[in-house]
DNA sequence: TGAATTGTTATCGT
DNA sequence: AACGATAACAATTC
């Protein structure tokens, strides 16, 4: 389930394999996951280098030498890796680029929920996203003004991306952990202090999370030790590590949501 | 077997 | 009408 740390750490690690290089090939197995077309991919990038890497909200950001982007969004089980020209493919496998050297870069997505996107100018693609949570836009006086702007339940206002990016299921449950906010507290009800403990809960949990380079839970997304580290998400009915009252997991919007009932009351 | 997972879109209700 | 809540959808794993 990547979100922002894991997309930071996929950053991280693929940044210095693909810098600089020129796209030779294109490939790619599956259509409704690429935008505009597998060919008019093909088409923009087959020829160009790769600038630069960088990350927006969950966005994976390829910037070309002729200043168009390719985006890549991991979806739910979307994975990015550097492989050789050797024998073995990945399972999964629905996009392959060619780069220099003989070097391939996968894209491996078993539940097909992850995008692949190239445009011209950048912000058709995330124009519509909020602050980044760890630059210096993201203030406590924007996230007041964006809680305050709606009439929301907390969590799932967080977990658009529009009052912030980067936020998901997971490290929206511990940043409300941390803050003890409840879930379902009106977003234009809470306080300058409460805003105040939201925004450090935000910006620790997600710098903890870079720190140890994201959660493993499955199958889908290796490498990452804060899942050892969780304060609430996939605890139900384990002792809240503040108080020791059981975590609740109950159905916010559909999605999974873990807090302690006495740390984060209504 | 069905619950779990994300982002987008459609639909319902106030 | 505008906005918030809810449901459906895409696809797969265990």
């Amino acid at each position: 389930m990547p979100e922002l740390p894991e997309v930071e750490t996929t950053v991280q690690k693929l940044r210095r394999r693909v810098t600089g290089q020129r796209i030779h090939r294109f490939r790619a197995s599956w259509p409704r996951q690429i935008s505009p077309s597998i060919t008019g991919v093909r088409r923009a990038i087959v020829g160009r280098k790769v600038k630069r890497l960088s990350r927006r909200g969950k966005y994976i950001v390829f910037h070309l030498d002729d200043g168009s982007f390719l985006l890549v969004h991991l979806g739910m089980s979307g994975m990015l890796a550097v492989g050789g020209g050797g024998g073995d493919r990945p399972s999964h496998l629905r996009a392959v680029w060619g780069l220099d050297g003989d070097q391939r870069l996968f894209f491996c997505d078993a539940r097909k929920f992850g995008r692949i996107r190239w445009v011209r100018d950048i912000k058709e693609a995330t124009g519509g996203l909020g602050p980044e949570p760890l630059s210096r836009s993201f203030t406590v006086a924007a996230l007041h003004g964006a809680l305050h702007a709606r009439s929301r339940q907390l969590k799932p206002l967080l977990m658009e991306q529009r009052v912030v990016c980067g936020l998901g299921n997971i490290y929206t449950d511990e940043a409300l952990f941390k803050a003890r906010l409840h879930p379902l507290v009106c977003s234009d009800s809470l306080t300058r202090a409460q805003v105040r403990r939201l925004h450090r809960a935000i910006q620790q949990t997600l710098r903890q999370a870079i720190r140890l380079c994201g959660t493993s839970f499955d199958w889908a997304y290796p490498g990452g030790r804060m899942q050892n580290r969780l304060l609430a998400y996939g605890r139900a009915k384990e002792p809240c590590k503040r108080c020791g009252t059981p975590i609740i997991r109950t159905l916010v919007g559909q999605r999974g949501t873990h807090f302690c009932p006495a740390c984060q009351r209504k």
